[in-house]
DNA sequence: CTTACCCGAGAGCGGTGCTCTCCCAATCAG
DNA sequence: CTGATTGGGAGAGCACCGCTCTCGGGTAAG
């Protein structure tokens, strides 16, 4: 079986294996540059040659264009997810309201600093592309910091589930609140955090693909008072 | 010149003129067909199969695919600015929030019913691809009817120009103050229904291009809310 | 009726994603 | 150390794409 081979190269850290995994890095990155500078139609055959190579060779490291893709929002989620969750670790676990306010600023200025990635995340979804199933634990990531807090501040009785926003959302989050990571939060308050969520990236999305970009100038006091807007709707004042 | 007989063939209604009408709107007709069922990256020879016409045939009209996209693009904001305007005519103007409501809700209807075409309009921006100056009359449509919403708050005294919103953001509006449309409202004004038009736009974008699907079932009730709160915050509240 | 021209057909160019075969060389087993 | 195995690059090729060019027929204009 090749498929046991490989194993026990990477095991070992094989010759061979650590030669294709730089590979690979080294394609990735190439991809990564190009989707930043080119735009998200990334070109597997423009790939090829900036690594000296014919296009079919890349075939041997990624199925097709699609796993390439794949393989880019894999690595951005994860990295996103590594920000976000460093930030908020990086604050007092007793004060919820900076934990959230650290937590987005982590998540927006990333956004700034990989546009493309970020669109490849956020933006508008490309129509013939599924995510596949391995993508969608590394793009939780950042969800789960703000279920974290979230959580916390249940447990000390700061957001009361239901109020006019959690009435008005009936959000079907039950088998959320049957995971792991989200569990010992009510669904309700769930509803709210996923609000909070799409409030934060509606102001990135704004800011970054908006078409009436130049009319606002100050995009950083706007995501500060979004912020801090929707912070009190979460009942993290305090 | 051909330009000069183009045009008076367009006056006098001339048989050849009908005809290359008539080829165009089949043109855009299937165009955007095909941009519903297979997304944003629409092929031009496809698009000239249909039609049962060479693929070169289709250059007699459009320029390039680009020049295809941006009259569709044109087709929709008109559109979309013709349903927004003719929903905020049927109710009465001294009605300032159900003026505000009915528009922002014939804007989602409207996308909900186009949403191939509402993602060319507001989804990320293709990489290649600058709109073209004869877009942005039909793209400010809807923000017009807005702007003329708020003129008249402005003028029975309802949004005060200076609030923690309008103080928080910094909108480089003053050009925008001068042009016509935009008359007679402040620039902090103006801010604030920028705000506001981003927050309905975002929560839109959400609900049509969200990676979240499935997990918030009634959208209905989350627009709504959505538009209430932000009538509070653009002082409609009456 | 003659002239001008609109416009479809077709070939062609360079690009794309992807498949297939060939074949060399690095690796591993004995 | 030798021979089998296999990873992986090269290259040709297929179908598609946007776009350009030329050619020629039918039609409208004068």
């Amino acid at each position: 079986m090749c498929d046991t081979l490989r194993v026990a190269e990477s095991r070992t850290g094989g010759i061979r294996a650590r030669a294709r995994a730089e590979t690979i890095d080294e394609m990735k990155r190439i991809a990564r540059r190009q989707l930043g500078e080119h735009g998200p139609d990334l070109s597997l055959r423009a790939v090829a040659r900036e690594l000296g190579v014919v296009s079919s060779a890349v075939y041997r490291y990624f199925e097709s264009r699609d796993h390439l893709l794949t393989a880019l929002i894999i690595d951005a989620y994860n990295d996103l997810g590594e920000c976000v969750e460093r930030a908020e670790r990086s604050v007092p676990r007793r004060d919820l309201l900076q934990r959230w306010l650290v937590t987005c600023r982590a998540a927006r200025a990333w956004a700034l600093a990989h546009p493309a990635e970020y669109g490849l995340l956020y933006g508008t979804p490309v129509p013939g592309y599924a995510a596949p199933a391995d993508t969608i634990a590394p793009a939780s990531r950042p969800v789960l910091v703000l279920t974290a807090i979230l959580r916390d501040a249940v447990e000390r009785g700061g957001p009361t589930p239901t109020d006019r926003l959690a009435a008005a959302v009936r959000a079907d989050l039950g088998r959320l609140s049957a995971e792991p990571g989200y569990a010992g939060v009510p669904p309700a308050v769930l509803a709210r955090g996923m609000i909070a969520w799409t409030e934060v990236f509606g102001a990135l999305n704004f800011e970054l693909f908006g078409r009436l970009t130049g009319a606002i100038t100050d995009y950083d006091a706007w995501f500060e008072h979004q912020l801090k807007t929707v912070a009190g709707l979460l009942g993290l004042s305090r």
